[in-house]
RNA sequence: GCCGGUGUGGCGGAAUUGGUAGACGCGCUGGAUUCAAAAUCCUGUUCCCUCUGGGAGUGUCGGUUCGAUUCCGACCACCGGCACCA
């Protein structure tokens, strides 16, 4: 064993092992318990972040853990290679987007593996190759069979310069990215997947995600979005057509004042065409900004149609405007105002001057004294009054009796809406899976035959300065022949979104060479996933249409489970401090944190920051890495310097895995001093004690040599704890820091002594070897061990170790702590309480005070209570 | 605006069930080692005071309790998310 720690003569011959036994190539064993854990994929952008190395870092530790408890563990990677970015790469280097990813793929994976996780290479796969995206055409075609799939209008960005369709994130400010040209809202008929068939379920199914972050099952509730209620119809004056409108409480439909439509209703634009002044206003409401917050608080504006429409109970006659707060998309682009009873149709009535009519009064008298009407709107559910032949009832009862009389009338009934629109899949991009399907003019829509699977990508493509897609200019690609008639026929040149792609690659991972089906048996062995860990960027959308694949799926009777992913770990941002100076030119100069010396004061507090050029510097706090603050720290650089396990180790340490985690160069150096200090211990004991057998007599130990022992097995049990419970493996690593600190201070050096050392540095390299694996393995075997240390079973706790004789008290007086004493495990409440008396520092307090009441929690503390 | 989360030393964080606040690490102080430095090791490190001890202290203000970082109420700040959803 060298003396000094050396990641450089470890870790490369440690993964080489890894590989040449194939270490983490598994396969099903029904006698085993099976634990798949599963990080995000990433896409293949060339280079390994940090954010990476924290995701990953995170699944590994949990998968090595598992196996330490005597899993059949799982853990692949693959590549979620198609998108934009290597359309872009295209554009920009001439290079064909394949080629690039293929590039990519190849360097991102040599970083990966320079971090020793322990994936199951031979199951990797990526989503840009035919021999995986065959199975979602496939798929798509046994959807499009079952009337899952349906064709409809769709807006897109059109870039009329370049003629193409541009992507959300190529629109900048509005207009092309490229070509700067204003960008269109074109209507083009596109593919979309009903989710929204599965709206109930996907919602209903949240409730059995225990083990998911709360926060990302709301953010799901809330984006499906359910709302139950009734579908009305007001009739309009002097006309045969209704106004249709949804409401959830229809409780208080006595109480409608006027009606509101979007300004995109077909009623709006009907009454704008006599109306220059209202379409005008239509006119502005289209320009308005959408985002939430000012959304929230804009002022509700509005305008009156002139159109009247009569009360579907009361025949009474209501007035409609058209009001920038409804919206178009949502229901049928209509609601029925209650100012009295809704905030913001309230604010709107004020601002109008539209009557407020009260129809709801609280069933507690207190309350219902208090409502002012016109102060501010009720809310709350109560008991109806002023409401005709509904009076009395509560809102309860209303709902289900008004909706009751408007069914009878066949002016309404109740439904539910929802927030969740079905699934556009069709993207007008090339570096995508082709969409299986071929437009035929006399049979339409028809899908390619089974056999004719897959319909593969071009790869050998040159892309344009206009950025569309190389293979809409291809008639090779898209001229063939119709599978139904065989008359000439066109094949769709649009892809995927490339959601679909990472909707089910989880359960591919389970059979990823098999080339006759999607899936197979094996996947009913692997899954749920147990554990998945990714970025909280990910709560709605992919986690949302996994789910939905999974239903899909198992719908097709390819797999069992109901939903993919049993617990659920989002990983924290990784920040970093930013430093910038300012420009002559106003602007920032950001400058990278590796060229900035910090100052600091005797108490350790920052004084100045200069630049590698003497320059003072400024600092904006702590933000997420990114190229634009110019904060991003390179891992492969940090690998080649300190080595893998000290960055996994800071990375564990520096924060709990759910928080954001702030990085620091002197945490990172903190991170390998511990690791060369727990070296050193090992190499001098090893050194001391070459090839030694050690006979631990239990029976006859010092008290410090108890106390040692019994500190190793607290740990044990503490580290335990967080390792499989509490997922905090920076109070692990924490509790195994104390622990070597103690032993550093075990000055024994007797027989018994070296067996206790020996025993606590075997437990040391064990509980650390998930977060740390190739220097425990060096360690293992220099403690005299063979083979792999993580193949080696969770250490057992012994209980004898853990039981104690003695120990300490708190002494309180008035809950302040005065004192502490050593007391017998077993004392009984009033030997404690007689110990605590004697205390000198109590007595002193007791002097001019009379004991009132004493309490003792048993192992814990003594309170005495004293005036 | 609504929903969710967080607030603890100079900094990251710990305190898991209401029971020693500040574990562990970083930074800083002093020392050992060294010709010197780096590295390493040791010491101290919440603030204040009249210092064998005492007082204050976990965003703010109140409450419950023998005892509150932890529970309750009101408020403030920051972060994240969103849906003016009828």
């Amino acid at each position: 064993m060298q003396d000094q720690y050396n990641h450089k003569n470890i870790e490369p011959a440690v993964q080489k092992m890894w590989e040449d036994n194939k270490s983490f190539e598994v396969t099903e064993d029904p006698d085993k318990e099976k634990y798949y854990c599963l990080s995000m994929f990433p896409y293949p952008s060339g280079k390994l972040h940090m954010g990476h190395v924290r995701n990953y870092t995170i699944g590994d530790v949990i998968s090595r853990f598992q196996r330490m408890q005597g899993k059949n563990v799982l853990q692949p990677m693959g590549w979620d290679a198609f998108g934009l970015p290597a359309e872009n790469a295209a554009i920009k280097n001439n290079v064909p987007p394949a080629k690039w990813t293929d590039e990519n793929v190849a360097e991102m994976g040599a970083q990966l593996k320079t971090m020793g996780f322990a994936y199951d290479w031979s199951r990797e796969l990526a989503t840009c190759k035919p021999d995986y995206y065959r199975w979602e055409q496939w798929f798509f075609l046994k959807l499009f069979e079952k009337g899952l799939v349906y064709r409809k209008k769709a807006t897109v960005n059109w870039d009329p310069v370049d003629n193409t369709v541009l992507a959300n994130e190529q629109v900048v400010d509005g207009r092309g990215w490229r070509s700067g040209a204003i960008v269109e809202q074109r209507e083009i008929d596109q593919w979309f997947l009903k989710i929204t068939a599965y709206a109930d379920e996907l919602l209903e199914d949240v409730r059995k995600l225990e083990n998911w972050p709360q926060q990302v099952r709301t953010m799901q509730e809330n984006w499906i979005g359910r709302s139950e209620g009734v579908e009305l119809e007001f009739g309009l004056e002097n006309s045969e057509e209704t106004l249709s409108v949804f409401t959830t409480r229809p409780d208080t439909l006595m109480g409608v004042s006027y009606l509101a439509v979007a300004p995109q209703h077909p009623l709006a634009t009907r009454a704008a065409v006599e109306n220059p002044e209202l379409t005008d206003f239509i006119e502005e409401c289209k320009n308005m900004k959408a985002t939430e917050a000012e959304m929230a608080t804009m002022e509700k504006k509005g305008f009156a149609t002139g159109i009247y429409a009569t009360h579907p109970i009361t025949g009474e006659s209501i007035p409609i405007w058209v009001a920038n707060f409804v919206l178009m998309s949502y229901g049928s682009g209509a609601v029925m105002a209650v100012p009295a009873h809704d905030e913001r149709d309230w604010d709107f009535a004020q601002t109008y001057g539209l009557p407020i009519k009260q129809v709801i009064t609280s069933t507690c008298e207190s309350v219902a004294n208090n409502i002012n009407i016109n102060e501010g709107a009720f809310t709350e559910k109560g008991v109806l009054i002023d409401s005709g032949d509904f009076t009395g009832l509560t809102s309860e009862e209303a709902l289900d009796s008004i909706a009751e009389f408007l069914q009878e009338a066949k002016k309404g009934r109740k439904t539910i809406n929802y927030r969740l629109r079905d699934w556009g899949v069709s993207r007008q991009r090339y570096w995508g899976c082709p969409i299986p399907i071929i437009y035929c003019d006399d049979c339409g829509a028809v899908a390619v035959p089974d056999e004719d699977l897959p319909v593969e990508l071009p790869t050998d493509v040159v892309f344009d300065e206009s950025g569309s897609s190389p293979i809409k200019q291809m008639p090779e690609f898209y001229e063939t022949s119709c599978p139904k008639c065989g008359k000439a026929a066109t094949r769709e040149t649009d892809t995927f979104d490339t959601f679909f792609e990472s909707s089910w690659y989880y359960a591919r991972f389970t059979g990823p060479d098999n080339d006759k089906s999607m899936l197979d048996e094996r996947a009913d062995y692997w899954l749920p996933v147990d554990q998945y860990v990714g970025g909280i960027e990910h709560a709605v959308l992919h986690l949302l249409y996994a789910r939905f694949f999974n239903k899909l799926m198992r719908d097709e009777g390819l797999i069992e489970c109901d939903e993919p992913f049993t617990n659920l770990l989002t990983q924290g941002m990784v920040l970093a401090d930013t430093y910038y100076i300012d420009g002559e030119s106003g602007g920032q100069e950001w400058i990278a944190p590796k060229d900035v010396t910090v100052e600091r004061n005797e108490k350790g507090k920052v004084v100045k920051i200069t630049d590698d050029k003497g320059r003072e510097v400024q600092t904006d706090g702590m933000s997420k890495m990114s190229k634009s603050k110019n904060n991003g720290v390179d891992p492969a650089e940090l690998i080649e310097k300190y080595g893998a396990d000290t960055l996994r180790v800071f990375s564990m340490f520096a924060a709990p895995p759910d928080q954001s985690m702030e990085w620091s160069d002197s945490g990172v150096e903190g991170a390998n001093r511990f690791i060369k200090r727990l070296w050193r211990q090992v190499y001098i004991h090893a050194e001391t004690n070459p090839n030694k057998d050690f006979d631990l007599d239990l029976d006859n130990l010092t008290d410090s040599q108890q106390e040692i022992r019994h500190k190793v097995y607290a740990t044990l049990t503490k580290v335990t704890d967080d390792m499989s419970r509490r997922y905090t493996f920076n109070t692990a690593i924490a509790a195994n820091m104390e622990l070597i600190n103690d032993l550093s201070k075990f000055k024994d050096d007797g027989e018994q002594a070296q067996a206790i050392r020996h025993e606590a540095l075997e437990k040391i390299v064990l509980m650390l070897s998930p977060i740390m694996p190739h220097v425990a393995q060096e360690l293992w075997v220099s403690l005299g061990n063979e083979g792999t240390v993580m193949d080696e079973p969770w250490p057992e706790i012994d209980e004898t170790a853990l039981e104690q004789s003695k120990i300490q008290m708190m002494i309180q007086l008035n809950g302040k702590l005065r004192g502490k004493v050593d007391v017998d495990v077993n004392a009984d409440d009033a030997t404690v309480e007689a110990l605590a008396m004697e205390n000198e520092n109590v007595k002193r307090f007791l002097e001019d005070a009379t004991v009132r009441k004493v309490i003792v929690v048993k192992g814990r503390l003594v309170n005495i209570v004293a005036n």
